[in-house]
DNA sequence: GGTATCAGCTTGTACCAACAAGTTGAGCAA
DNA sequence: TTGCTCAACTTGTTGGTACAAGCTGATACC
């Protein structure tokens, strides 16, 4: 017989088996899989080890557990960012790229704002060659597509460039976009620094994007420079199972012309 | 007294006790923590609460544990990837970005290689507009910095391409770099379209890459395209806890002019 | 029919106990 | 000094128990 031919903790074994029959279909996206007493029964291990060994998927975002339902395996929906096109251009009107991509998807965006005065966090600072700690003025955005949690965006603005365009410290949406409104005062951005960074979430993060365990966050920041100097800085915080970014770099005409689905 | 103002399970508490003490930095980067026997003392809770606790700490990539040693708070150094440069031009010799990456930053890189014979996997193909499962070389790459695990590579090469250079499916390095080579053989690369995504590590990857838990990955797909067709795929792995992606867009002279740092 | 309750399922929290296994340093022996 | 052993720490694994709390459907009641 095959007894124990094993090295390996009785709940990594649990989680192993589990994992292959969920990649081999057994256990579909959105199905639920048997209960705690039912694998411990299978398995021959007690309720704690087979927890462990569940509680391993979930950390690895295989499946969720809600108390009275069970397991239920993971389903991934992603939605695309095109992050490499500029901002400024021939946007129709009212605000930002997030709102024309998600209406574009056929699906229904949604968007609370907060404006604080605040200082510069070194991060931050040293981005936008300012002093830590001096003025700066704060834009928060908290994104939901179809009434799920999306993303934060967080915008700070260097106190020399609020006192040229003083709107930015009103709060409310600026009609025009941003953007518009900086260009209209002479603050052009002609280029931007993009870094992506990928972690697990803080609590905050977690209980403002709705995150499960398991599921981890794309920190997205953008530096935008006019020729002379940058002039702001935006902390986009995603859910990393809901998300995937997109650069384009040179000449893709021939990915773009024939659009063969 | 203060008694049981608290809604929150105990563990919880713990945990968050915990990170407070890390982030004010009671435990620095690199601190051990009290053991869980102490910590059980402190909080007056069992040894499995707390350790319920620490795991969650763990899992949110905040501390490590190692038996027999105890929990570590975790520090964190990233390396810096600039994404957005052409990898063909003005390279000084043998191979890719990444060597010479590493060198610059007086690090020291090490990497392994595999070559294989196989067939598209459905993702690629479509990437790639050809169809799922036929012929195609694997070209695989282990990356390590200062022999610290660091990214996996794998790039897909379709057969027509490998018909028009052959050499491609050859085991061992091309020494003046794919790319080159490519070029010397009429294709030239002008454009990439690329997408990031997070995710945690499958048990493949946190094996190869020595991912502890509570570390996701950042996962790097580049497409290169010629003026007529995409030609090649590549995947890259990256530890996200150890690297951050960056991208420049349009005009950063005002960045790169004056290196105040 | 509509509604309220409740039994019986599920997972969540918390504790206890015992032993396995990795690490370290004290202290003894050669 | 050198090297070995081992006790005393650490976390890891596995079992047990009990109760709390969320969900569902059947049942009884109005």
């Amino acid at each position: 017989m095959m007894g124990s031919m094993s090295k390996q903790p009785k709940y990594q074994q649990v989680a192993d088996a589990l994992r292959r029959e969920i990649d081999k279909g057994t256990y579909g996206p959105g199905s639920r899989l048997p209960s705690e007493a039912e694998l411990a029964a299978r398995f021959e291990a007690s309720r704690n080890t087979v927890r462990s060994g569940l509680g391993l998927l979930v950390s690895q975002g295989l499946i969720t557990s809600s108390q009275g339902l069970g397991y239920e395996v993971r389903k991934h929906e992603i939605f695309e960012l095109n992050a490499s096109r500029f901002e400024n251009l021939n946007f129709p009107q009212n605000g930002d790229a997030y709102s024309t991509d998600v209406t574009n998807a056929g699906r229904r965006p949604h968007q609370t704002f907060r404006v604080e005065v605040t200082t510069m966090p070194e991060d931050i600072a040293q981005r936008l060659r300012v002093e830590t700690g001096s003025r700066a003025v704060l834009r928060f955005c908290h994104r939901f597509v179809d009434d799920v949690p999306w993303s934060t965006q967080a915008t700070h603005y260097p106190d020399w460039l609020v006192r040229e365009a003083p709107r930015l410290a009103e709060p409310g949406d600026v009609a025009e976009g941003t953007t518009r409104y900086l260009a209209s005062h002479g603050i052009e951005q002609i280029g931007y620094a993009d870094e992506i960074a990928t972690r697990m979430p803080t609590p905050d993060e977690a209980r403002l994007l709705e995150i499960g365990p398991g599921v981890p966050v794309l920190l997205w920041t953008r530096t935008g420079y006019t020729a002379e100097r940058p002039v702001r800085c935006t902390i986009t915080t995603f859910r990393g199972d809901l998300n995937r970014m997109n650069y384009e770099i040179g000449d893709l005409s021939a990915r773009n012309e024939n659009d063969a689905q």
